[in-house]
DNA sequence: CGCTTACTAAAGTACTCGCTTGACTATCTG
DNA sequence: CAGATAGTCAAGCGAGTACTTTAGTAAGCG
C-alpha cells in the first residue's frame, strides 16, 4: 500500500515503450518464455532480457525459470491499478465539462467574440 | 487515426512523471495556468512549461495563451485511448487466469510437488 | 511610464534508457 | 560427451530526460 506514486511511476513507464506493450499485449493471451516474448522484436536476446526485467520491475509481469527457460505471465493488478488511476481522473474531469466547454467557446474565434480582445494563441 | 502506438508511447510516458500526473489531477478538476499548475512542484517555472510542454505533445492536455497566462485543460480523450488500451489487455487475460491459476499452482512449492524435479527460481 | 508578473527560448549538465557486444552458465538433445 | 539452446551478467555507448540558469518578451498594474 505504501509508495502507490513510485509503483504507478515504474508501471506507466514500462507501458510507455511499444516493445513492453507488445509483451503485455502477447501475455495476455497467455504465459511464454522469453525468448517468446522477443521474437517478434528484431532485438538481441539481452535486449530482451532487459525489457522483462523491467515489466517485472514494475509488477506488471510475473516470472519463473523451471529448468533453463523463464516462464512469464502477466499480473493483471498491476495493469488494474493503473486503469483506476486513469478512470478515477477521467471520473472527475467528466463534472467539470460542461463548464470548460462554455469557457472554450467563449474565448474560441467564434461569431460574436469581443471584437478587440486580446490574442489567443495555438 | 494513424500511428497510434507512438500516441500511446507518449500518453504512457507522460503518466509516467509523478509532476505531471499531479498536473493532470489538478487539471481533472478545471482549467489552470501554468505557474497554478508548479506551485505544489518545488521547480523552477522553466521546469513547469517543459513538463507542460510533454503532456501538451502527447495530447493529455490543451492550452491556450490569452493575455500573459496560458490556460490548461485535460483532454479526456487521450486519457481514454490510454485506459481503453489497459482494460482491453486486461479483458483478455481474464480468459486465461483459471489456465494461468492451474500453471503457476503445479510448478510452485507446494506439497505433492516432483521430488527431485528440476529447481524453480524466485 | 516603470515595475512586476507570466511566461518563453536557449544552452548546459547530470543522469537515465535502450540497446549492443562479448563472455559465461546452465540445461536439453542426439 | 559434443553441440545447440535459453538465459544471465557486465561494460559501454549514443540518445533522450529532467532539470538548471540566464536572458529575453509581452501583458497588466499603479
Amino acid at each position: 500500500m505504501l509508495d502507490q506514486v513510485a509503483d504507478l511511476d515504474r508501471v506507466f513507464q514500462a507501458l510507455a515503450d511499444p516493445g513492453r506493450r507488445l509483451m503485455v499485449e502477447r501475455l495476455s493471451q497467455g504465459p511464454a518464455s522469453v525468448s517468446e516474448l522477443g521474437r517478434p522484436l528484431a532485438m538481441s536476446l539481452a535486449g530482451v532480457v532487459q525489457h522483462v526485467q523491467v515489466l517485472e520491475a514494475s509488477g506488471l509481469i510475473l516470472s519463473q525459470k523451471v529448468g533453463r527457460t523463464r516462464t512469464c505471465s502477466i499480473n493483471p493488478a498491476a495493469l488494474q491499478s493503473a486503469e483506476s488511476w486513469i478512470s478515477a481522473r477521467r471520473a472527475l474531469c467528466g463534472r467539470h465539462l460542461d463548464r470548460l466547454g462554455d469557457y472554450l467557446a467563449d474565448t474560441a474565434d467564434s461569431p460574436g467574440t469581443h471584437p478587440a480582445g486580446p490574442r489567443s494563441e495555438q
